[in-house]
RNA sequence: GGCCCCGUAGCUCAGGGGAUAGAGCGACCGCCUCCUAAGCGGUAGGUCACAGGUUCGAAUCCUGUCGGGGCCGCCA
């Protein structure tokens, strides 16, 4: 039901009866050859670059053997013209048929149209959000959070086997901080004065943690030293803390398949055997680093530690993963953790990571080329930061002070539709603007409320033709007479959603899931078009005096329906059928 | 100093080997007795930061330069 990868079969094809009759050398690399929308309508329906691609490798002029293609291609049912243009461009024709014919097919598939088998059932594991728990969740995890999701569900869409996970950082001094904040919210349960001293969380949400602490330990842990208390206080306060993340992401509408535990790959022997694993391939050794260039620590001086020869995989310099006094550093459980994935059996793994981990990028891909001898691919995908906007004014957020923004807030002001939507509409590598304004602004220059508008506007006609008695559930609309779509406007609507499934394996490819939200845009637009032009040519409304046409046009606007559902549902969207 | 990301219309951004580079906003001109005008059509606006290179073909790939941001020993 991909139109373009059906034509891309025909030339394929051709191409190959012609090397069977000789008039092509055989061994030839098809893999560049593409069927693409061209840029200009005028152009044709499809364009191939068959004929530039080959004719090197042929030892042939691209022109004529454009030709001989364009004359084979002609020959088939499907193709009305095929044309040689510029220095070699096959422009193909569809025959009008072809393109009302999908409209039916959409309506047969539903929302399985646009699925596609490209990921061939490969295990992908999504790492995404793994914010510390710490506290609730902000905006700049909401971000990943949505992007990550949305990933996962295109992913799944295109024929992965997708696994969301969670990485809990609960392993380091960031939980034994917030065991010693929430202790001080304990004591503060107790009628205490709760001293926060600078580098303590000083958020109120932890307020709750400590009267939860008065609850279960009563005054028994008053008045002891940290000994006594802090891992005990630790493992609850961050259990509390997934606790509150688990309900912000559920709001969010994010749901995990795995969480997975820093701390638990300590005393597990799950790091000495990541490590052991990579020093049988001879990849650990003891040594020296240098100082970082230009900027030398003040207090730096050459120490010998256990370090990863990451350098072997394209990394800027070795990395240790064992202090000077023999601990792990941070890295060492990272390189477990990723050695779990990687012996868990997964094809291909993707980090949803801040841009302020930038720097691991190159380190932790060559955990993974190495631990997995390339067998595993390493994406990380870098979100950059979220600036939010009200009344024309950045939102200044400091964690220090506590005043961040968080994603519940973002959720109650505007609702998770809103947000997930939004922070779709820009590359993942692309700062981001949140106004709070305009994303609830009702016009076109919101794209939240353009999608949905234009699904609203569907099911509009829908209702109407239903109260005037024409049937119009989806089996009798793809029965319908599609014969009758004929205007230049109409087969340019089924063109746009012709372009739904190559669109899925594109963003898929590159996993992108914002080219969703921009494809969903132009969706609408078309739309928003062919409604209007009802407005000086009352043919092209949908709702006419005969039933068949009616039914076919109505059916030609259900099949956008049903790709924006399609599309709003990767995003994690609730598509709304009546704007208020 | 090194590494990563970004630089495309006045503004915000898509496009990331293919033909004459797109959208929204802003500006200007039009379109409601008719399914939601919360919308649509049109006009104006570009040395795709710059310079080389690869290629039949470069905004796109490579190298370098300039500008903006981020990261940079044992912290997480």
């Amino acid at each position: 039901m991909n139109l373009f990868s059906e034509i891309r079969a025909l030339v394929i094809a051709q191409i190959e009866a012609m090397v069977a009759e000789g008039a092509l050398p055989s061994g030839l690399d098809l893999s560049n050859v593409a069927v693409e929308p061209p840029r200009d309508p005028a152009h044709g329906d499809m364009a191939t670059n068959a004929a530039m691609v080959l004719a090197k490798p042929a030892g042939q002029q691209p022109r004529p053997l454009a030709e001989a293609l364009a004359a084979r291609l002609a020959a088939d049912g499907r193709i009305a013209e095929a044309g040689v243009a510029g220095p070699g461009f096959l422009n193909l024709r569809l025959k009008p048929g072809v393109w009302q014919g999908l409209v039916g097919a959409v309506l047969a598939a539903g929302t399985d149209y646009g699925r596609s088998t490209l990921g061939a059932g490969k295990r992908v594991n999504v790492e995404f959000v793994s914010a510390n728990p710490t506290g609730p969740m902000h905006v700049a995890h909401a971000r990943g959070a949505v992007v990550g999701d949305a990933l996962a569900a295109l992913l799944a869409f295109a024929g992965w086997d997708v696994t969301r996970e969670y990485y809990i950082n609960d392993g380091g001094a960031q939980v034994d901080v917030l065991a010693r904040s929430a202790y001080e919210r304990y004591r503060e349960a107790h009628g205490l004065e709760p001293e926060i001293r600078e580098g303590l969380y000083p958020g109120d949400y932890l307020i709750p943690v400590g009267e939860a602490l008065k609850a279960k330990y009563g005054p028994s842990l008053l008045d002891k030293g940290e000994e006594v208390w802090l891992a005990e206080v630790r493992d609850f306060a961050t259990d509390l803390m997934m606790a509150v993340i688990r309900e912000d992401l559920a709001a969010l509408g994010v749901r995990m398949d795995v969480y997975s535990s820093e701390k638990a790959l300590y005393g597990t022997g799950k790091i000495e055997a990541a490590i052991n694993a990579l020093r049988d391939k001879g990849l650990i050794y003891e040594g020296v680093l240098e100082p970082p260039k230009g900027k030398t620590p003040d207090d730096w001086e050459p120490r010998e530690q256990t370090l990863f020869r990451s350098t072997a995989f394209g990394d800027d310099v070795d990395r240790p993963v064992k202090k000077s006094d023999g601990s792990w550093t941070y890295f060492a459980p990272d390189i477990a953790y990723h050695y779990d994935k990687v012996t868990r059996g997964f094809d291909e793994l993707i980090n949803i990571f801040g841009a302020d981990h930038s720097g691991y990028v190159k380190r932790l891909k060559a955990v993974v080329s190495a631990l997995s001898e390339n067998r595993v691919t390493l994406d990380i995908k870098l979100i950059q930061l979220v600036k939010l906007l009200k009344g024309g004014e950045i939102v200044k957020m400091s964690k220090r002070a506590g005043t961040f923004v968080t994603l519940r807030d973002l959720i109650d002001e505007v609702g998770a539709d809103v947000v997930r939507f939004v922070m779709l509409t820009r590359k993942n590598d692309m700062a981001l603007d949140f106004d709070f304004d305009k994303v609830l602004e009702q016009s076109k220059d919101n794209p939240v409320f353009y999608v949905q508008y234009a699904n609203a506007r569907i099911n509009s006609v829908l209702r109407k033709a239903r109260e005037a008695g024409i049937a119009m559930d989806d089996a009798t609309l793809a029965a319908a007479d599609m014969g009758l779509l004929s205007h230049p406007a109409e087969i340019a609507m089924i063109q746009k959603i012709a372009e739904w499934p190559r669109l899925v394996e594109i963003a898929a490819k590159g996993n992108e899931a914002h080219r969703v939200a921009f494809y969903l845009y132009e969706l609408a637009s078309e739309l928003h078009g062919l409604w209007n032009r009802g407005n000086d040519e009352p043919s092209l409304r949908f709702i006419q005096d005969e039933k068949a046409t009616t039914q076919a046009k109505i059916a030609l606007a259900r099949a956008v329906g049903v790709v924006i559902a399609s599309g709003l549902a990767i995003l994690g969207v609730t598509p709304v059928e009546e704007m208020r």
